[in-house]
DNA sequence: ATTTGTTTATACTAGG
DNA sequence: CCTAGTATAAACAAAT
C-alpha cells in the first residue's frame, strides 16, 4: 500500500544529477529550512504509510508554495490575492476536499515572473534537519505526489483561459511546488515530453499579435477528466486521441504520431468516448484537434488577451460548466468547449453518462477538487478543508484565514494516496 | 544561442 | 511475465 505515491521510484534521490541547470544544489534539507522559518506550513499530510525509505516525494509533503510570496511571483499571486483564497473556497462543490495544494494556486496569469525563488536558493538555513523532528516532518521540497501529466493538466485547467505556454506550466509549477525549483532543467525536459507525447495536451497556436515563444498548450477536449477517478500518479489509460476528434491534425500535423498507437486503447474510443465520437454536437465540436485548435488559437486572441493579464476570465472548472455555457466569456469557447470534457472514459465507472462532472467518487487528490474552481469568487478559504481527515486542517485554515496564499498549500496528502482507487478493490 | 517541441530509448512500477 | 504509464536522458529540429 502505499506505494502509490511513488512513480518513478527510480529517481535518485538526489537530484543533483548534474544535469542540468545546474543548480545544484542540495536540495531537501535547505528547503526544510525554509520552511521551518515559514512555520506554517507543516502540516503535510501524512500519509506516508510506508514512505518509501528513499522517501521521494511520499513523505509529506508540504507545500510551501507561496512560501516567500512576497518575494515571489509576485506577478501570479500577488496579483489576484483575493483569488488565491477563493481558490480553495471554490472548491465547495466538492465537498471541500480540496487539497490545499491547489487552492492557492490561482494564480492565474503567469506571465513571465522572475523566477526566481529566493528563499530556496537560500539554503542558508544550513539547518538540515535530517531527523525529522517529530512535529515538523516538512519535506519542503518533497515531490509533490503527482505526476507531470498531473501537473500539466492541474495548470492548465486553473488557467482561465485553459491553455498556458510552456514557460506558464513551468512558472505554475515552480511556483506551487517549491520541489520543482530544482534541477528545472531535468523536470522540465520531462514536461516536455509528456507535453509532446501525450495527445492528451494539444497546442494551439500563439496569435501573430502576441508574439512569443512557443505555442500555448491546451487539454484535449476529451482528454478532460483522466484524473477525476482520484488517480494523480497514473492514469488508468493513457488518452489517445486516435485522431477522432478532428481531423486529425494532430498527428497529421506531425505532433504526435506514433503515440497514437500507443496502445489502441479502446477504451476511450470505442466504449467511451461518449460523446466525443458519437455525439455529434454542435457546432463547435469537442475535438479540437489541430484544426480546431487552430481555429481556436485564432479566437484565442480574445482569450488571450484576457488571459494573461489576469483578467477576469472565470470559468468554472470544465466539467462543473459544461453544459451550460457561461455568460461571461464569449472569447474562450473553443477551449471550453474543449474544455466540455466529460469524464469518462477511463475509469471503469461508466455510470453517469451524461453527467459530466462528477465522477463517481472524489478523491481527495482528485484532480476536479484540486483545482475545482480556480479562479472563483467567494472566499470562504477557510472553511472547508478538514475534510478528508486531515489533520492538517488547522493550520491550513489559519493560513488561509490569514490570506496567505502562500502556505495555505499544506500538505497535498492527508492520507490519502493517489492511486487506490481502483485498486482497492 | 536559447527556448520550445519531437522523438527515441531506457528504466522502473503497478497491474493483469 | 507482459503490458501500460511514467520518469529521465538525450539527440535534434524548429522557432524566436
Amino acid at each position: 500500500m502505499l506505494s502509490a505515491v511513488k512513480m518513478e521510484g527510480h529517481e535518485h534521490p538526489d537530484w543533483s544529477t548534474g544535469t542540468g541547470t545546474g543548480t545544484g544544489g542540495g536540495y531537501y534539507g535547505e528547503s526544510e529550512v525554509c520552511a521551518l522559518h515559514s512555520g506554517v506550513n507543516m502540516n503535510s499530510y501524512m500519509s506516508a504509510p510506508a514512505m518509501t525509505g528513499t522517501g521521494h516525494m511520499n513523505a509529506h509533503y508540504v507545500n510551501q508554495v507561496g512560501v516567500n510570496h512576497s518575494s515571489m511571483p509576485a506577478g501570479g499571486l500577488c496579483q489576484s490575492p483575493g483569488a488565491v483564497v477563493q481558490a480553495g473556497a471554490g472548491i465547495t462543490s466538492l465537498g471541500a476536499g480540496l487539497p490545499p495544494s491547489m487552492s492557492p494556486i490561482s494564480p492565474p496569469p503567469y506571465g513571465n515572473m522572475p523566477v526566481m525563488s529566493p528563499v530556496y536558493g537560500q539554503a542558508a538555513c544550513g539547518i538540515r534537519s535530517r531527523e525529522p523532528k517529530p512535529y515538523r516532518r516538512s519535506y519542503t521540497h518533497a515531490k509533490p505526489p503527482y505526476s507531470y501529466i498531473s501537473l500539466i493538466t492541474m495548470a492548465i485547467q486553473q488557467s482561465g483561459s485553459k491553455m498556458l505556454t510552456l514557460n506558464e506550466i513551468y512558472q505554475w509549477i515552480m511556483d506551487l511546488f517549491p520541489f520543482y525549483r530544482q534541477n528545472q532543467q531535468r523536470w522540465q525536459n520531462s514536461i516536455r515530453h509528456s507535453l509532446s507525447f501525450n495527445d492528451c495536451f494539444i497546442k494551439v497556436p500563439r496569435l501573430p499579435d502576441k508574439p512569443g515563444k512557443g505555442s500555448f498548450w491546451a487539454l484535449h477536449p476529451d482528454s478532460g477528466n483522466m484524473f477525476e477517478n482520484g488517480c494523480y500518479l497514473r492514469r488508468q489509460k493513457r488518452f489517445k486521441s486516435g485522431r477522432k476528434p478532428d481531423t486529425g491534425d494532430k498527428e497529421a500535423a506531425g505532433g504526435k504520431p506514433g503515440s497514437s498507437e500507443v496502445g489502441s486503447v479502446s477504451s476511450t474510443s470505442d466504449s467511451d468516448s461518449p460523446h466525443s465520437s458519437s455525439s455529434p454536437p454542435p457546432p463547435p465540436p469537442p475535438p479540437p484537434a489541430a484544426s480546431e485548435v487552430k481555429a481556436a488559437g485564432v479566437e484565442l486572441r480574445a482569450h488571450q488577451a484576457d488571459l494573461l493579464p489576469s483578467s477576469p476570465v472565470r470559468m468554472p472548472s470544465p466539467h462543473l460548466f459544461s453544459h451550460h455555457h457561461q455568460h461571461h466569456h464569449h472569447h474562450a469557447l473553443l477551449l471550453h468547449e474543449a474544455a466540455h470534457l466529460k469524464p469518462d472514459h477511463y475509469p471503469h465507472h461508466p455510470h453517469h453518462p451524461h453527467h459530466p462532472h462528477h465522477y463517481s467518487f472524489n478523491h481527495p487528490f482528485s484532480i476536479n477538487n484540486l483545482m475545482s474552481e480556480p479562479q472563483l469568487h467567494k472566499l470562504d478559504p477557510v472553511v472547508q478543508y478538514g475534510g478528508y481527515g486531515c489533520p492538517v486542517s488547522g493550520a491550513l485554515v489559519a493560513a488561509k484565514s490569514g490570506l496567505d496564499p502562500a502556505h495555505t498549500d499544506t500538505g497535498y496528502y492527508r492520507g490519502v494516496y493517489t492511486r487506490p482507487i481502483m485498486n482497492s478493490s
